[in-house]
DNA sequence: CCATTAATTCGAGACCTCTAGAAATATGGT
DNA sequence: ACCATATTTCTAGAGGTCTCGAATTAATGG
């Protein structure tokens, strides 16, 4: 993952709305969960919803399956992971030398 | 760390500028660097480099002590590391069961 | 077909962010 | 006191985000 992606996701991890979203997509595992059983469960506004989860799609954090009318939306784990490499690894660099001193 | 505080650390980080001085501070170590090493490295101006720092010590992703006419900008590796954890811990609970279908 | 359900797109208002030059502040040196 | 250095605060414009009701699209069932 590049500057520019981590970014990207970072700013996308950084609404409060989208951020539960993804940790309740999250918590729905590889299934997922659909745009309703969401908006069911968090109280957000059908078009504010939609409207946050194409951009979580956009920047790869979740993709959306369309299930004849239902959209299922699934966490993009490795994406996920990928981020969380890229915050330990280019940004814990300087960190070694002085983990003793906290 | 909760959901709110992730959300703005996550928030800071998600701008090009802020993530490029976070990574820059963090090579620098726990010596930090000053406000104008930062601006000489990234080329960014003045007044630009120093909303952006505020704004990532609101959140206390860095913090700054003043030496004399020069701030010193220091990571907060702690909180990156609770950041960290926090997506670690939160994001990829529903990821084990399924960690052998990539 | 028509109604219903599921979700997206449109449109508009309110608010926030980013940017950067100019002015201000603070400190140290001479 | 004066000047250079280091950084912040002020200010304003441009553009982006968030929100959500209304309208729209799409698919299913009767």
């Amino acid at each position: 993952m590049d500057h520019e992606q981590a970014a990207d996701s970072l700013t996308e991890l950084g609404n409060t709305h989208r951020l539960a979203v993804f940790r309740f997509l999250v918590r729905a595992g590889h299934e997922g969960a659909s745009v309703g059983e969401i908006q069911k469960e968090l109280g957000i506004p059908a078009s504010t919803l939609s409207h946050h989860l194409a951009r979580m799609t956009k920047v790869r954090l979740i993709r959306q399956e369309k299930h004849s009318r239902t959209t299922i939306c699934i966490p993009e784990f490795q994406n996920l992971e990928r981020l969380i490499d890229f915050l330990k690894e280019e940004c814990c660099a300087g960190d070694a030398e002085g983990k003793d001193a906290a």
